[in-house]
DNA sequence: AAGTGGTCTAGACCACACT
DNA sequence: GTGTGGTCTAGACCACTTG
């Protein structure tokens, strides 16, 4: 399972190989739906590790929604539902699964080098600091799904460039700079479209749009995005699991 | 901080009671926004435990978005952003908080007990068995935000009656029965309101609405509800974390 | 009573950041 | 080099369910 990553030999944790081949046998279902999985010390013996290794990668997996661990009794696989969303850097990327790059498009409107205002600048967590500022429609088939309004400090990420845009940020972030993502918090809600939306949506008057805005963290601790984008009602679909840890 | 419960002596486990305590210095800028706090052998001495008990609970508050942890270099206090949301069994507790009980009022425009249709047996994983259906409106002020549309196995959630409508569901299931919620499968998008929606919150023609479809697990691993809220899209706001877990 | 997950320890070692 | 978080072990004991 080991890769090589910027030249060095990355042996991955233990708990996340455990982790990768249980969440497999979900997927293959030999692991079966609403049946227990073996315990933990079976498991344990298994990948010759310890207890607590088993317990963690379980524990990401019913973070992720996949099982569900009962005092007591057991482990046992969750009903296949929609799996917890991961960080849409992309803000496409539902349908990047879906849908080839021939099929998806992204317009740059908008690619430029400003001071931010006050209220972008707070979002950044930043002071006196040049941000990107990039207005982009997202396409599918050429049919506009997407308006995406998207602030970031250079310093955080240098070097990007308009063909960029035209692609995934998130694909110039993780695989050409090599950052990793942290975190991301997300805000939705649904409102009337402007004349942007309107214009470049292919809305009329009586439509509505989703609006999702998003601050996003790297494992640096930079906040390296603040955007809002503007989703077509008909198109918008947002899964998670929301799990009570406390 | 041990509570009685169930006529037992309960006392919690020792990363909730660091967990809590913590949760609490930020809360009360006692550590500060984007500073860096005790490192994990002093919080461990601090607190008589081992690294790993503090690890544990400083992985929580992670999830919660509140803190970044960084390798060789410290754990910090992120920007206080929306927290993430609690699973709402209530669908208006967003509000509950804002509001008391005078405001908030659910109006009960169906309670029923029926053999459920294929579709909704299937997502609430039974087979013969009797459910609830209840059809609620929620209102603030008397002005109506929410239909409820909610399923519930009679076996899971027993004894459930009208009365406990006209307050919180959620009050009775973790209150009167004790069950305590495991977690909650969310998705959301928009849509037009149909005639439901516009006659009961009170919406014109062209009118559209934010619809939460929820499957919520109790820690038993038993499903206890099948929901479909729809919002009015001037009063919706869904506020998450994602973390990058892997 | 047996089985299973949950909590916790003390300590070891590694990876990474900072200076 | 020093400090910090991340991984991991072996084992102990507790809490809970009943496969």
């Amino acid at each position: 399972m080991e890769t090589i990553e910027k030249g060095r030999l990355y042996m991955p944790p233990k708990y996340k190989v455990v982790y990768e081949d249980i969440k497999n046998k979900i997927n293959n279902y030999i692991y079966k739906t609403n049946e227990k999985i073996p315990d933990g010390d079976s498991l344990a013996e298994c990948y010759n590790c310890s207890k607590l290794t088993i317990a963690k990668a379980l524990d990401l997996l019913v973070q992720e929604g996949m099982l569900i661990r009962r005092q007591g009794s057991g482990t046992y696989v969750k009903e296949n539902l929609s799996n917890r969303t991961t960080i849409e850097l992309d803000n496409i990327s539902g349908y990047s699964k879906k849908f080839s790059t021939e099929h998806l498009k992204s317009t740059v409107i908008d690619f430029s080098i400003i001071t931010p205002p006050k209220e972008i600048a707070e979002k950044l967590n930043i002071t006196d600091e040049y941000i990107y500022k990039i207005l982009r429609l997202r396409s599918v088939d050429n049919d506009p799904q997407i308006l995406e309004e998207t602030y970031m400090p250079i310093y955080v990420i240098p070097g990007l460039k308009e063909h960029h845009l035209e692609g995934s940020i998130y694909d110039y972030i993780t695989n050409e700079l090599g950052f990793k993502i942290q975190s991301a918090h997300i805000s939705i809600k649904g409102d009337e479209a402007n004349s942007n939306d309107k214009l470049y949506l292919n809305l009329t008057e009586s439509d509505f749009i989703i609006e999702l805005e998003k601050i996003c963290y790297l494992e640096n601790g930079k906040i390296f995005e603040y955007s809002k984008t503007h989703h077509r009602y008909d198109v918008f679909k947002f899964n998670t699991v929301l799990v009570n840890n406390i």
